[in-house]
DNA sequence: CGGGTGACTCAAA
DNA sequence: TTTTGAGCCACCC
């Protein structure tokens, strides 16, 4: 254990607030590691059911829900975001601009 | 120990 | 503009 990157990322996924998404190189970036948005996307797929993490808000940048094939349906992520007032197209977030939560300016600290 | 993989991203050709 | 290649971190064989 105590694989920092690893402990922060579940951290992190667990403060995106309701009806919003973020980045996998959003949450890197955060973590100091912009570069190592895969094992973002590794944490989640290997930790996001054990700690219930809400992985449906995060996509790529640019807004696809990439990741859609590792939940338990593949319309899973995309119906949890539509129920938090997100509108999903062909496996895109609409206005994902607007809806995107960047931890680097909105986690001000 | 070495090599391959992955829910990514950026830079170069 | 589209297509490749490389980087980065952690896990598995």
């Amino acid at each position: 254990m105590k694989s920092n990157f690893f402990d922060d990322v579940v951290d992190l996924v667990k403060l995106i607030p309701y009806g919003r998404v973020t980045t996998y190189g959003a949450i890197a970036k955060y973590l100091g590691a912009s570069k190592s948005s895969r094992t973002v996307g590794w944490v989640l797929s290997s930790q996001s059911i054990k700690h219930n993490l809400p992985a449906h808000r995060v996509v790529n940048r640019l807004g696809v829900l990439s990741g859609k094939n590792h939940f338990p349906n593949l319309l899973y992520m995309q119906q949890k975001l539509e129920e938090e007032g997100l509108i999903i197209t062909e496996d895109k977030v609409l206005n994902f601009e607007k809806f995107f939560w960047d931890p680097n300016k909105e986690l001000t600290l």
